[in-house]
DNA sequence: GCAATATAACGTACTACGTACAGAGTTTCA
DNA sequence: TGAAACTCTGTACGTAGTACGTTATATTGC
């Protein structure tokens, strides 16, 4: 399962790391490496081989130095995680300024596009968010979008909360997907078509006949037994109207 | 970060495991434990310290037995896992008679009370659902909520698929504050309180207007920075209100 | 009653993890 | 030219899941 969670260390170092305001050292020998080198390697890394391939001594390996080392730079495993998140988030763009709903919209396809490109984000999870810089934009950039739409505070606040949500929801089911395929080496068919047989000698059909019936049309629509790309169109459109009908009522 | 994932192992004993349907053995000494138990006490280790307390040594602890002897039993973690799964799924009931609406809204508040009461379901990455009867009938159930509202089998399979991700998404939220706060001791006030100094020597309030209007508009409100059951039931009444729209379509 | 067999239970050991700690080497300042 | 500040590394500890081999126990067939 490969949870990690963001740390409870010492706020001001954590803070100084997320907003990178370490001053050079005056003394001592030259540093071979930057916590931003240790974040960049430790986001390829995850990258291509998953959350619970990134341990520090995977990291050092790929910077060439000892595991001990990163400590000179990061206070632990926690904090580092931290870095990486709001680093990620800083690859998130603007929403255009074409009215609210493109422009949630927006953010929700943008979302559902960085959990892909950064699939671990999924796994870590955030006792308290990262209070570095890109995380601050990220959500300054989705109240804007909800902006004098005659929304409450609070209002704005739940409104962005629910889109952000929705496509991290959408995206764990893609991406779960994705890893459970990778991991086994079978497709979801190979892997039904594995199961079937075997459950049949367990499970009589009859006992649960709209979940045999419809999940096999939606096997045989999709080729597959989940269209995580189909759900994200389809729920998205479901909170966008939900959404639209809360603006429309003031 | 704790996340654990479902097996690969051979899907016959998987399945047998999650079916309960192994026979007594013939021969040999009385057998001390049962699958049952082992899944019963698994829980409740996991209901009472989190997925990351939860161990082979541990739960072998708790029955009184060697760490290795939970083998004859279970084939590995994962394989318990998917059981322990299955055996909560079993905790929910079946929506009203009265309406779609109240079905969904139903299902939505089952899950959510179900999250809670089990968080760490929450941490556990299904790479492929368990094939177990309570997973079935839970399906089953989901759909019984939408049948003969004028949808399609692919917009039932998605609009359940959308609820369920929802109360997912708001129970998650909701989980990851509790238990930060537990594991931190701390609240997320407390916290704030602690960082906020400490972050203003960093950030610049000018540069994040609205986030810190209604950041703090959130804050006095709620009297913490999230509150979860708020976004629970504003978020719930958007998708039913979504979902709505596209009824009504029809 | 006794050997053969099946099964349960257990102890040991392997690899991998994060990281505390101590020490060695390197650079700068007084 | 020390002394101080700093980087880097090796070793070691405790915890994980579980493979493997061994021992103890119950039933079956003779």
């Amino acid at each position: 399962m490969t949870t990690e969670y963001s740390g409870a260390g010492d706020p001001r170092r954590s803070l100084e790391l997320l907003w990178g305001v370490r001053e050079a050292p005056k003394r001592g020998p030259k540093p071979r490496l930057t916590a931003e080198r240790i974040v960049r390697a430790a986001i390829g890394v995850a990258d291509a081989e998953g959350l619970e391939a990134l341990s520090m001594r995977r990291i050092a390996e790929e910077l060439d130095v000892s595991a001990m080392s990163i400590y000179t730079y990061v206070p632990g495993k926690a904090e580092l995680i931290d870095v990486m998140v709001d680093r990620t988030f800083g690859e998130l763009t603007p929403p255009p300024g074409t009215g609210w709903r493109a422009r949630l919209d927006h953010i929700a396809r943008d979302n559902w596009a960085l959990f892909h490109r950064h699939p671990w984000l999924l796994r870590v999870t955030l006792a308290r968010p990262p209070m570095g810089p890109n995380t601050f934009a990220k959500y300054e950039n989705e109240l804007r979008a909800v902006e004098g739409v005659g929304l409450t505070d609070l209002e704005m606040d739940s409104v962005v909360a629910l889109v952000t949500g929705f496509a991290e929801s959408a995206a764990r089911v893609s991406v779960n997907a994705a890893e459970a395929e990778r991991r086994s080496g079978i497709s979801d068919m190979q892997w039904w078509e594995a199961v079937s047989p075997v459950l049949d000698t367990f499970v009589n059909e009859d006992d649960y006949p709209l979940g045999t019936r419809v999940g096999t049309a939606a096997g045989m629509e999709y080729g597959s037994a989940i269209a995580p790309g189909r759900a994200f169109e389809f729920g998205l459109a479901r909170v966008l109207d939900g959404i639209e009908v809360l603006i429309s009522s003031r």
